[in-house]
RNA sequence: CGGGAUGUAGCCUAGUUCGGCUUAGGGCGCCGCAUUUGGGAUGCGGAGAUCGGAGGUUCGAAUCCUCUCAUCCCGACCA
């Protein structure tokens, strides 16, 4: 069977996941060295994350704010384990202007006496800031949120899931006590947990992540890890509680109620447009992108068949009158969004151009339907030729049922498939054999439930020995005795474990 | 930052070993016309390349030499 998109998944995972991209027309390589062009049709999926993410955010008591994109490098070194974390990936601004270097070219010049680094996450400069806005008790919680890129100088990229630079949103929260800082630390977990589920259609599982894989500089942190169709891991969101070493580095501090100066704390939590890598990931087949009803750019695309002007001039009558009742419907409590295709090109064209798109419903209208006043429907959660005929006002009128089902059954099928390849693993073999490929190309392992003793040595084992690591120790995992699937020693519950991105 | 490789049109690529038979050939895509049109069309015609850049050898260089720039792959690192 011919597919839209070659290699299929079974075939050559990375490049099915490169052809989809391209396919779809989400993305492209920049000139500039790991650094993408966001298309529109991508980038009208991250303006409907985070149209609904905001949303989500503001009813949960957040204020957007913004705050610079260069970073002194002072205020970068205040916090020890941070400046480790990132030291090796920043961009470093040391010039502010340019000149003349005689050979026709330019060099850089105006050496500044502090040099800046592009933010590679706010934590210290927002928290310049925070030490100021921060007096009192009275001034707390302080709820932030700012969109932004940011700049992490990447070895090795990818399209949505590693670039050096990326779009995001971060969260910093300032609190009067470890209770409330934690408390907010979950809250947005919560948030991104249901935001996932809910919006993208991608089962989750909240967690704390271990020591190792921390955010430089917090005392924990939380992460939602969400299964890809290679069967490994995405990290798809994180939540991290900072305790008050970054209060101590920008010197947040205010009056308690009792009149003592105390340090405040703080948390941070952000996702990125490595969230498009993830729902490329989690949904789309071997014909090509599938969007979620409710981020897709489009609900629908219609397609006008006709062979002349006369014809045309009929059909797009009808469409017309179709999309007047379209526009009164509602889905997710917004307008639908449809787009009529009636480019010079072949109907046959057209509708697979739409199948790689991942337009949730496709609805293709000629003399046939207009004589039976209907519309004939395909559906991106079904099979291409998998198609039918509904009667207009049935249509128009199920519509929002129909995206809620779509919706659904893309989620429903996600969660099936990291059922299936989720497993309770106790001996160490057994272990070792799933996270084994028998050759090259093949798509194996899962994730692993097992047990494991609390130890980094032993993590770190596992990681060497088979490139899996433990994604985090779910939020809901149960006091259970058992061995460490590494040492054999006790341990108390099972983590997941996995091979990641 | 270590190891390997490659640069020919928007993209993929032949030609490079052994310099001349090439006015640098083909495919995809693009434009035009015709026939088509309810599942990815076909035919004919057309536009598009100073062969990554600079220098050199030669009567003659995509091809040989020197330098240079860029990119890709494999490792260490990572939302």
């Amino acid at each position: 069977m011919k597919t839209a998109i070659v290699p299929t998944r079974a075939e050559n995972y990375p490049e099915w996941y490169q052809q989809v991209i391209k396919a779809a027309d989400l993305a492209e390589n920049s000139e500039v060295r790991g650094c993408m062009v966001i298309k529109p049709w991508g980038y009208t999926i991250w303006e409907n994350i985070q149209k609904n993410l905001d949303e989500m955010f503001k009813d949960t008591g957040h204020v957007n704010a913004y705050f610079p994109l260069f970073i002194p490098k002072s205020y970068f070194e205040k916090e020890a384990e941070h400046v480790e974390g990132f030291a090796k990936e920043c961009a470093v601004v040391t010039h502010s202007r340019l000149e003349d270097d005689g050979n026709g070219g330019l060099k850089p010049a105006g050496k500044l006496t502090e040099e800046l680094i592009v933010r590679p996450t706010s934590e210290t400069i927002i928290g310049a800031s925070f030490s100021k806005w921060v007096n009192s008790y009275r001034d707390l919680p302080l709820l932030v949120n700012q969109w932004a890129n940011v700049v992490r100088w990447e070895m090795r990229t990818r399209l949505f899931l590693r670039t050096a630079e990326f779009l995001w949103q971060e969260g910093h929260t300032v609190h009067e006590s470890k209770k409330c800082a934690l408390e907010e630390t979950f809250k947005m977990l919560d948030v991104y947990a249901e935001f996932a589920e809910k919006y993208l259609a991608m089962p989750v599982i909240k967690g704390e992540k271990t020591a190792s894989e921390r955010f430089p500089g917090a005392l924990q942190t939380f992460s939602i890890e969400a299964m890809m169709q290679d069967k490994k891991a995405l990290q798809s969101g994180t939540s991290h509680f900072l305790g008050q070493n970054f209060a101590k580095a920008s010197n947040i501090k205010f009056q308690s109620k009792e009149g003592k100066e105390e340090l405040a704390w703080t948390t941070s939590w952000g996702v990125s447009t490595r969230l498009i890598g993830a729902l490329i990931m989690a949904h789309s087949d071997d014909d090509g992108l599938v969007l979620p009803p409710k981020i897709a750019p489009k609900h629908i695309a219609i397609i006008p068949i006709y062979r002349d002007d006369e014809q045309r001039k009929i059909v797009m009558n009808f469409i017309d009158e179709m999309v007047t009742k379209i526009k009164e419907q509602r889905y997710d409590e917004k307008k639908i969004r449809f787009e009529i295709d009636d480019r010079d090109l072949r109907g046959g064209e057209k509708i697979w151009n739409w199948i790689k798109k991942g337009v949730p419903i496709r609805l293709e209208i000629g003399a046939r339907d207009i004589e039976n006043n209907s519309v004939f429907m395909g559906r991106r959660d079904k099979a291409a030729k998998d198609k039918t005929s509904l009667n207009v006002d049935e249509f128009i009128n199920s519509l929002p049922n129909i995206l809620d089902e779509i919706q659904n059954n893309i989620f429903q099928k996600a969660l099936k498939f990291r059922r299936d390849n989720t497993f309770k693993i106790d001996d160490k073999a057994e272990f070792y054999k799933f996270f084994t490929a028998k050759n090259n190309n093949e798509i194996h392992g899962g994730f692993a439930n097992s047990h494991w003793c609390g130890s980094s040595a032993c993590e770190e084992k596992i990681k060497d020995d088979l490139k899996v690591t433990i994604r985090n120790i779910p939020q809901d995992a149960k006091k259970e005795d058992g061995n460490c699937i590494c040492c054999g020693n006790k341990s108390k519950k099972r983590v997941i474990f996995a091979k990641a991105y």
